[in-house]
DNA sequence: TTTGATGCAAACGGTTTGCAGAATC
DNA sequence: GATTCTGCAAACCGTTTGCATCAAA
């Protein structure tokens, strides 16, 4: 029950890689095909991609890309504010497209591992609230509410019942 | 400016190593010199320390512990809920102590790595209430705020007037 | 006496890095 | 043509694990 994400709007990817394409112009970085090809399958996915992933990934597209470039890439889309870094204590790290100031967070199952997303405004009030009284200009966050998903907390349940 | 943490009060270890003991009793866990070490440190700093924090104090002190057996009973902490566990992006993990549901969160500058804690109710409601709308039941979060605190963001503002 | 912990060192695994060759501008 | 990237493999480093030994109950 991994990866409970919607697909990102049809034509997201093409504008974010345009964004990128700007992005390395505006630093004189060069635009090569690795690069290209890995900030897609991030943006066209939508969802929580480790490295790996995108490896395989390229790999069964016969574009075999280096690890050591994807993991160059994705720091550099971090870097630039295009890619979001997320560790959910898996041992690995995941990234996400980040499409600019529409931020979400995540509950996560402690038992099977669900991610499911959500948005708050009043989150994000808070924050702001939270920011101010300590003099912190906030650039990013991570919010993360660790627990039982439905389905786990009711056979959780269950399990205590058919023990006695 | 790593670290602007508070002391915990007087007493305060003492009272969660007898906890400690119990868990281990209750679990049926021999109480090994070690681990009763380790733990003390944790409860004892109050801050977010890492496994290697606690070798080294732990061989100033001149009992040599083995870092497999930090790491085992930090581990051990975290499972009965002593102890939590951090992700500062600094490629380790810190530690802390858990004096049970009083939570508080953290602000990190991206800059000059401080890390501040604040506490906020409202967090505590908004919690409750997105995890009652997604039907989760939450056992711990973690919320991290990255930005620059006011010396980094003055200092940066700075550069920028010298910069023109 | 039985059970589980400790300590050492080796293994593990995700990530980073050095460097020769290649692609971009 | 200068600069930066890529890919490979090795290095890195925090963490885990196997196993012989030792301590707690």
């Amino acid at each position: 029950m991994r990866g409970v994400e919607t697909r990102p709007p049809l034509g997201c990817a093409a504008v974010m890689l345009g964004v990128f394409r700007a992005v390395l112009q505006e630093h004189h970085l060069p635009l090569t095909q690795q690069r290209e090809a890995i900030a897609q399958i991030l943006f066209e996915s939508g969802r929580h991609l480790s490295a790996e992933d995108i490896v395989e990934t390229l790999r069964e597209r016969g574009e075999g890309v280096g690890k050591a470039t994807v993991y160059r890439t994705l720091n550099l889309l971090v870097q630039v504010g295009l890619a979001l870094e997320h560790d959910f204590d898996e041992g690995f790290k995941r990234y996400e497209m980040s499409a600019g100031p529409s931020r979400h967070d995540h509950l996560i199952c402690t038992s099977c591992g669900a991610v499911v997303e959500f948005q708050s405004s009043d989150l994000d009030t808070l924050q702001a609230a939270v920011a101010d009284s300590h003099g912190f200009h906030i650039l990013t966050r991570q919010v993360k509410l660790y627990g039982l998903c439905p389905v786990c907390e009711e056979s959780a349940d269950a399990e205590l019942l058919t023990a006695r």
